[in-house]
DNA sequence: ACCCTGGTTTGACTTTAGTCATGGAACGCG
DNA sequence: CGCGTTCCATGACTAAAGTCAAACCAGGGT
């Protein structure tokens, strides 16, 4: 049991949590190893746990028939997703996939509940949490809808330089991860680069990129369409 | 103060609540009148008060510099909207504005805090509240990426048509504010609803349109880019 | 060292949607 | 009863991004 209740304390919800509510939720709780490319649920599917991540890296997409893929968000260690159904008590909204091997925890729905209604500081903290989440969602609608591609990666760039604090950064994801959460594909993804460095807005080689111009980049991802 | 009271015990997620609670709700509550066009707040300011809609309709969006809209939500009479801000502190992420004369109720984030904090049943409220956003702004999210503003106008004519309960639909919104909603500009979707009413989907006169056929409407919204 | 594989880049082309400009229909107000 | 304002529809054009196909490159395993 004691595997479990270290990956509980990793989480960034539970942090704050006194111990013995961390204990029961190790009741419900169940430890799960993935292998890269590993499927954790599909959009759809009725949903009665939600997940964390202890250590690897989740994707959250939708897919469309076609075949493309819009990421919603990428899940690394401390983080909880899938917290939907759990309070709605429905269906996955999305996909999830693991990008890297990783182990997660899976908590049931009905004695999360249970805690919450306890630990009304969790509940805050989980709602804090959705918060967040919409915020974010809010912003990549509107970049989706009101930027055109060379925007959206500008802002994402400087997201991930604020995250590394550094001009030199490393792509996190494979290139043709990030066109997804672009909401692009790889070719445009690639087309855009090549013009930001055209402008001599960055540089790059491989998956690393440095930032030659923050403020234009800035800017550039001011701008609307 | 009856009227505050009034106006809270109308707003969907207070269902339920016991009336101490709704009491004490009162005394953080403020009624405030809007007019059409009126702007309650903009995307970045902070904010410390979340609303719901007595009477009206209120639409909740972002804009570009340019001035391209994309709406986000639209809320009538008994529903909330603007919570983010009460459990991040920050500021509201997007602008919102009275589509009609409107009477709203404004509701301070601290005091509504501390109820919280008393009525965990409120709190699970909340937490289903926001889920159910997130659950709407994946839609969103993935119908902008990966589907084309034909089939974004099925999938919405068919919510109408759900909504309303008969194959005789009344939009809601004027058409430019529909256009903003899918994430286009009102040519576009003029030409949209053309395209569907030139293959016999629909038919259309002003504000109301007729579903004829049902099915291929459905199949054409179910279809990836 | 070589090959295979998957990810990435590039080019040519097509499609979708946005822009700009114009005209028409509907509604409210004098 | 007209007048104007606003909304909506249409046409011609442009720009952005997706599709398809091919080449390239890098790393891992043999």
């Amino acid at each position: 049991m004691t595997r479990e209740l270290k990956a509980l304390a990793g989480i960034k919800l539970f942090e704050g949590l006194p111990k013995a509510q961390l204990e029961s939720l190790v009741e419900i709780t169940l430890l799960k190893q993935v292998k890269v490319g590993e499927t954790l649920f599909e959009a759809g599917q009725p949903g009665t746990h939600f997940y964390a991540v202890v250590s690897g890296k989740v994707r959250v997409y939708r897919s469309a028939p076609s075949g493309k893929e819009q990421i919603l968000n990428v899940f690394g260690a401390g983080e909880s997703f899938a917290e939907v159904p759990v309070f709605e008590g429905k269906t996955y909204p999305a996909s999830a996939q693991a990008l890297e091997d990783s182990v997660l925890v899976s908590i049931a729905r009905k004695g999360f509940v249970d805690v919450l209604r306890r630990e009304p500081e969790l509940a805050l903290g989980v709602m804090a949490l959705l918060s967040g989440r919409l915020r974010a969602f809010v912003t990549q609608i509107a970049q989706l809808s009101l930027k055109e591609v060379p925007e959206r990666l500008a802002g994402y760039l400087l997201l991930l330089r604020a995250a590394q604090n550094t001009d030199a950064l490393t792509l996190d994801l494979p290139k043709g991860q990030i066109a997804a959460y672009l909401g692009t594909i790889p070719e445009t993804l690639s087309r855009a680069l090549k013009k930001l460095t055209d402008q001599g807005l960055i540089e790059t080689s491989g998956n690393r990129v440095r930032v030659i111009d923050a403020e234009a980049l800035a800017h550039l991802a001011e701008a609307g369409r």
